[in-house]
DNA sequence: TATACGATCACCT
DNA sequence: GGTGATCGTATAC
């Protein structure tokens, strides 16, 4: 139990278990539960409002498409274990990792809505309203100082990263659509998000 | 060794 | 609606 203000964390973590399951139902069990990081004492926090899937054995999107690489390898690893790599040069990307370990796929964390330590968030991200802290995969890294040194710290075992529970959200609360920034003749409907959420990246 | 480009964002019109 | 920033990676030569 750790005390943040107004907030309480209770570092009770999403099972293990969950992380194994196939990647589309993961992608949906994500909405609803809190991704926390922890630097030097500072914790931030926020609610999974939006999540999409890969999986490299169908998906021409995925990282993973029929090629194993030193990037990627992460991908192959125990499910739990979180991804990050560099877009653009610029911004970082989190995704946890599905399936039975060789199997390459894992669910992109696209928005949060902020909760614990707003004010380290505006401090990190330089932007003036809530709705912009973390509303993107790129800008939730940055709103929880989230780098690729995160790369390969698992969720039921890190100290600076993890995933707290909350009960699964109804279906009748989760909107399907394609996902986000994939070429044309590649998209699936794969991306979930809270339905009515003010925090989402795009409509 | 060289080149093209991406699971994005902020700022502009 | 459009565009530039910026760099690790994959692919080609």
């Amino acid at each position: 139990m750790i005390k943040c203000g107004m907030h309480v964390l209770t570092n009770a973590r999403l099972s293990p278990q969950l992380y194994s399951q196939e990647t589309l139902h993961l992608a949906r069990r994500l909405l609803g539960c809190e991704l926390v990081t922890s630097q030097s004492g500072n914790y931030t926090s926020g609610i999974i409002v939006e999540t999409e899937a890969y999986h490299g054995e169908i998906d021409p999107a995925c990282h993973c498409y029929h090629t194993r690489t030193p990037r990627n390898e992460v991908m192959f690893s125990k499910a739990g274990t979180f991804y990050v790599y560099l877009i653009y040069g610029m911004h970082y990307c989190v995704n946890l990792v599905s399936e039975k370990e060789g199997i390459g796929a894992a669910v992109l964390i696209r928005a949060l809505k902020p909760k614990v330590n707003i004010p380290l968030m505006y401090e990190r991200r330089g932007v003036s309203s809530d709705r912009a802290l973390a509303s993107g995969p790129g800008k939730l890294c940055q709103a929880l100082g989230i780098t690729r040194d995160l790369s390969g710290e698992h969720c039921t075992t890190s100290a600076s990263i993890w995933i707290e529970q909350h009960r699964p959200l109804k279906p009748e609360n989760i909107i399907v659509t394609t996902r986000i920034g994939i070429r044309k003749g590649q998209e699936l409907p794969w991306r979930f998000y809270v339905k009515d959420s003010p925090f989402i990246s795009r409509t």
